[in-house]
This record gives structure tokens, C-alpha cells and sequence, in this order.
DNA sequence: ACCTGAACACCGTTCAAGT
DNA sequence: ACCTGAACACCGTTCAAGT
């Protein structure tokens, strides 16, 4: 990348996370571009779709939360691995307003920017499940794909500014349920 | 109201009916004025926001489940009428993709045309769920407002297309952490 | 009383023209 | 190679002018 280029590029990330955390995911493309004083078809360029621009934004939370999953499905305890690791997951969707929705469609949409990194959350969420399910700590019947759900269901209540205060509380709520077998319980 | 007026009125809200039930809560209110035939001026007047046009369309489904709720409270076992409740409030907030982010933000805005219904809403599933409570079917330490937030998530789980296969069996899910009491299974 | 639609200040996205 | 910003097709919201 030309020198030039790659200033525009850095000054739009970094203007884009100020933006985007104040204004949340759905925050104007054409506000950042002039923030950063820069076209918008530079902006364009360098972030060709939304996504693309949220990719980059999320890059290092997807980078440790890969890490932070490959740490936990060797230690410890299965059940506390897997609720530990939610709960940074949701954490982290909740750094940026309104982004989760954007990551869950990502799921089942190839073309996404964020289709890979999604799907290796969902991944990474699931076999942190698998190994809790295996012993027993977390009920059988969810897979990743309801994990991933349970997760963003999560991160969108702590989005909402009318709920967000209960966002601590039920995280154990839902993480109890997913510990519970209910099979066993009765 | 004058005998246009209401003419005016009647088509709008059907329009709005079929064009929000087409392209959710976030349509184009331009393009529902269009359709109807009528004024931009005129969708204004008649509502004067967008949760009055929301409010006017979800009127019907609000009735009903006040009145659902008055029937289950008084019938049959108080687990089972929460659960039944909760899940009519989530299927008819998914009638309209989008709009459950607007019933959450009601209850926190007493200017929003959808505040008093919303607040009916929590105030009856927490009617059922203290029963349930009362009567040990419940889990004692959450309250309507998590209650209305669980029913929320579910919702939201609805509208994402990556997600809504999974929506009911989530919803199996989130009602039997509702209805176990971790204190007594532990 | 009620209706209309132009006007204003915004979007996202594309692309010809510049350096 | 890369950047710029006008152009286009949309929004939501208001309000002067009409009936």
C-alpha cells in the first residue's frame, strides 16, 4: 500500500472506532469520511461495504477472543471455561451499539466481511460447549448455533438503554439454564 | 373526525399494515404515504410519530393480550399460564420485524405513543409471573422487567434470520430457566 | 379542518475527473 | 495508484399554500 494510502486508511479506523462507539454501528459513513478528512471515496475504497469497515474495527476483540477460547478448552473447569468465554464474547459485541446484528447475520451470509470471524466464534463457542456438555456440566440439547444465539440475545439486551442495567443479572439467568441439564434436574 | 379524514386515517393504517409487515418497523413512511395515495402532510397528522403509526397498527394485539392475561390469571396452573402468556407476547411482537426494539425503548420514554401499552405489558407478565413465584413455579429472583427483557431477546432471536429456526426451541429454553428456582435444584 | 407537496438537511453508493 | 467530490436516488420532518 502507497504511504498515502495507508494514512488514509489508519486515520479512518481511528476515526471510524471514535464515531462508531459515540454513534454505534449504524453511525454515517459519509460523517466519518469527513471526520477523517478524507473523501468518501476513499472511505469507499479502503472499506468497501459497512462490513468490511466493522471487520476492521472488530479484528482485535475477534483476535483475543480466538486466544482467550484456545487458553480455556484446556483448563480448569468445562462449565466455568464455557461461561467464562461467553461472557467475554458478549462483552466484547457489546463494544460497539447495534454491531451484533450485524455479526449474527453475518452467520449465514458467505459474503459478509465478517462471515469468517463469526463463524469462528460460533466454532470456538461450540466446542467449549461440546467439552461442558461431555462432562455433564451444561444441558444437551443446545448446540452453537443456539449458543451463539443465547449470546447475541444477550449482547442486544445489554444494548438497550431500558435494560441494560438488568444485562449483568440475566447473563445468569440464561448462563444457569445453560448449565442445567434439564434431564437430570427433574 | 371528518368523514375524509377518516378515510384518510383507515387507508393509511391498512397500507402501513401491508408495508410494515413487508419491510418492518423501520419502513419507509414516504413510501407508506405513496402507496395510501395520500400526502406526506397528511401521514403526519394523522401520526404524528412513528411509534403512533406503530402503536395504531399493534393496537389489536396489545387488547388481546391484556385480555389473555387477565383470563390466565386466574386459570389453571400459574406456570404453565406464564409460559403460555410469554409466548403469545413474543409471537406477536415478532408480527412486525423490528418492532420489539421500540416496545423496549417504551418503557423507559413516557413520550413514546407505545409507553402506556408497554407498561401494561410488563406490569401483566409480572402479574403471572409473581403468582408463579408465589407458588414455587417460578424462579424468585427475577422480576417483570427481566421478564419483559427475556421476552425481548426471544423476540429479537425471531427477527434474525440466522436465528428464527432456532427461536422456539431458545424460547424452550429461557421458559424452563423461568420456571426452575435454582435455589431448590441445586 | 384538513390536505398537499415543495423545501431543507440529511443519507448510501457510484463514478468521472483529477493528481 | 490513489483521491476527490459532484451526482443520483433515496430518507425524515416541517410548513406555507391551498381547498
Amino acid at each position: 500500500m502507497r504511504a498515502d494510502a495507508r494514512k488514509n486508511y489508519d486515520q479512518l479506523l481511528a476515526v471510524a472506532r471514535a464515531v462508531v462507539t459515540e454513534e454505534g454501528a449504524d453511525a454515517s459513513l459519509r460523517d466519518i469520511a469527513r471526520r477523517a478528512g478524507v473523501g468518501l471515496g476513499t472511505l469507499y475504497r479502503h472499506f468497501p461495504t459497512r462490513e468490511a469497515l466493522l471487520e476492521a474495527l472488530l479484528r482485535t476483540s475477534f483476535d483475543e477472543l480466538a486466544a482467550k477460547a484456545a487458553e480455556l478448552e484446556t483448563s480448569g473447569s468445562a462449565g466455568d471455561s464455557l461461561v467464562s468465554w461467553l461472557r467475554d464474547f458478549v462483552a466484547s459485541a457489546e463494544n460497539y451499539r447495534g454491531v451484533i446484528a450485524s455479526m449474527v447475520a453475518a452467520i449465514s451470509d458467505p459474503e459478509s466481511a465478517l462471515h469468517a470471524s463469526c463463524v469462528a466464534m460460533r466454532a470456538a463457542g461450540a466446542r467449549l460447549l461440546t467439552r461442558a456438555q461431555t462432562e455433564g456440566a451444561a444441558r444437551a440439547d443446545i448446540d452453537g448455533t443456539d449458543l451463539y444465539a443465547l449470546a447475541g440475545a444477550l449482547a442486544w439486551v445489554g444494548d438497550q438503554p431500558a435494560l441494560a442495567p438488568r444485562a449483568d443479572h440475566l447473563f445468569d439467568v440464561i448462563a444457569s439454564a445453560i448449565l442445567t441439564n434439564p434431564a437430570t434436574t427433574r
